[in-house]
Parts: C-alpha cells; structure tokens; sequence
DNA sequence: CACTTGACCTGTCCGC
DNA sequence: TGCGGACAGGTCAAGT
C-alpha cells in the first residue's frame, strides 16, 4: 500500500499524535524488524523524545532528541498504528479494523514502542519493512538516502532535470523508469499507472522514444496525482480504513488502477490489466496507445 | 554497465 | 472443502 501519499499521510498523522511524547518501552516481535540488541536499542532509546516526524521518498523518519532517527520502511505490508488508551486516540497507516486500538497488538504486530501511555505499534504482515535507529551521520550514509532522486514536489525539480534523470533509463520502459526510486522518490506501482493515463503514454513505452513534451507531461501528471492523493489520505483497497477512522479515498478517484474492466474515464473504452516492467499494470488501450 | 530476475515473507483468491 | 499456483502497492542482490 504505502507510496509516496500514503507514507506522507501517515507522517502528518504521527506528527500530530507522537511530537513531544517520549519513549519508555520497546518490544520487538520479529528480530529483522528492528535489527540489532534490543535491550541495547532500548537503552539508547529510554527517555528520548520525539521531536519531528517526516519523510524522505518512502522512508518516515523520525527525529528524536540527541541527534538520534528511526529509520522506518514499510515496505508493501508495513503500518503504523497509534494508540492511547488514556485519550481513546488512535490512529494508523490503515488497518480493516476499526476498533484497532482493542485488537492490538495482533499476529502481525512485530515491533511496539511504548510512549508513556500511549503505544505505536509497527504492524507489517509480509515482514518485508524495516526499523534502524541511526545517529545523523549514519543516517545520511544510508545507501537507500544516497541514491535516492530528488522528491516530485521539489522546486528546483524542473522539466529539463527530470527529463535527464529519467533518459538514464533510455533502454527500458517509461514505467520502470518512473518506479526507479534513483530516478524520482516515491513513486510505486499505483501512481505510476495513474500518471501515465494522464500523461496519455503506454506504459511499456520505450524511454528513448520519448522527447521532451511527453517529459513535462509526465512531470505535470504525476505532481497531479500525487497531489490529489495527498488530499485524499492516500490509496486504501477493499475495507482498509486507517485507524482514525478516515479512509484514504483516493482510489475512488483512480483512472486505471484496479479500473480494468471498466471504462475509461475519458473515452470510455474498456480499461485493461498487463504486464510491465514484471508488475501488473493497468492501462487504457484507446488513450495510450504503444508505437 | 544497463537491465532483468529472484529473493525476502504471509495471505488471499481463483481454478480444478 | 481441499490443494496448488499466481499474485500483492517495494527494494536489493545476483544474474545475463
């Protein structure tokens, strides 16, 4: 679930809940969840509080006090879930569950931080997320940060930049180069799909045929989407709410992901599901033709 | 090098 | 209802 609008939904949400509580417990369920000792984590830990809460591409990084980060990737499965039973706040990166903070934690809780009274569960089904606690060196020396691309809402992220970030990647297809993460931050398998419908190019279309109009449209088309998921708190399939009880809606704005079968919001021919890149990918066969 | 494939895991859905 | 296989929104290591 968690791309670039969904991992910044959950940043602005723990920002809220989390700044200026302190952490005075740590369980961890899963050990490759949270690498390393953890009765030596903890103690680096105990009596720290958090100061800020942000993200860089899909990393959440959270900023405690004495130049300490929690590094945390959530991966395809990952979430982050709030809950203070003193206050009944709870609030997470989405959970079916409603009444989240009662059933917490559950078989795919792998990592708790305590928070006083409060708790932030790290839920991640599929065990593919991560959690470094890192000082600020370490953290800049994170290959994932080193090669990162510069963020799609950056200012100083023009057409011409982009367009030469993305022709590194002139022998593949546009989608796989928009979902390179050293090419651009942030964009997964959703807003990929969903910009290039808007920027009316098949996906499988080669980079190098590409020339510098299809570049800004992409550029335009993707800060497009992402926006409007942003708003939307992000993308939730089936019953996913997250724990505040918001769901993100952006899906039902969705021009082609998981629409196959249905029709195109601007012609009306039916949308379709492929292959791209080795993921599935969904398209409109009309608007984006392959040449 | 640039690019593709497999691995990391668990759960669900679909066809037989 | 049971079982095997494909697939799921991400990233990295190892392969061609």
């Amino acid at each position: 679930m968690p791309e670039l609008p969904e991992v910044e939904t959950v940043c602005r949400g723990l920002q809220e809940l989390c700044a200026k509580r302190s952490i005075s417990g740590l369980s961890v369920l899963w050990h490759k969840s949270f690498p390393g000792d953890p009765a030596a984590t903890l103690a680096k830990l105990a009596g720290k509080t958090i100061r800020t809460v942000g993200r860089r591409g899909k990393l959440i990084i959270i900023n405690l006090e004495g130049g300490l980060h929690l590094a945390i990737h959530l991966k395809m499965t990952g979430q982050l879930v709030f809950a203070d039973p003193a206050s009944g706040a709870h609030f997470g990166a989405g959970h079916p569950n409603d009444s989240l903070v009662d059933s917490l934690p559950d078989r795919s809780t792998r990592v708790i931080f305590e928070l006083g009274s409060a708790r932030l569960y790290f839920n991640d089904q599929r065990k593919f997320g991560y959690i470094l606690l890192l000082d600020s060196a370490a953290l800049e020396q994170l290959p994932f940060l080193q090669n990162l691309g510069p963020e799609p809402f950056d200012p100083l992220l023009d057409d011409q930049t982009f367009a030469k970030r993305m022709r590194r990647r002139k022998g593949t297809s546009v989608k796989a180069a928009l979902l390179d993460q050293t090419v651009i931050a942030g964009v997964g398998n959703i807003y990929a799909d969903e910009c290039l419908w808007g920027a009316q190019l098949h996906p499988a279309r080669l980079v190098a045929t590409l020339n510098d109009a299809d570049f800004a449209r992409i550029l335009a088309a993707l800060r497009q989407v992402l926006q409007l998921s942003i708003d939307q708190g992000g993308s939730s399939s089936r019953n996913y709410v997250n724990a505040e009880g918001k769901r993100g809606a952006y899906l039902d704005f969705a021009a082609v992901f998981q629409r196959q079968g249905k029709p195109c919001r601007t012609c009306n021919d039916t949308i379709i599901k492929t292959r791209v890149a080795g993921r599935g990918t969904h398209l409109c066969p009309s608007c984006q033709i392959l040449v």
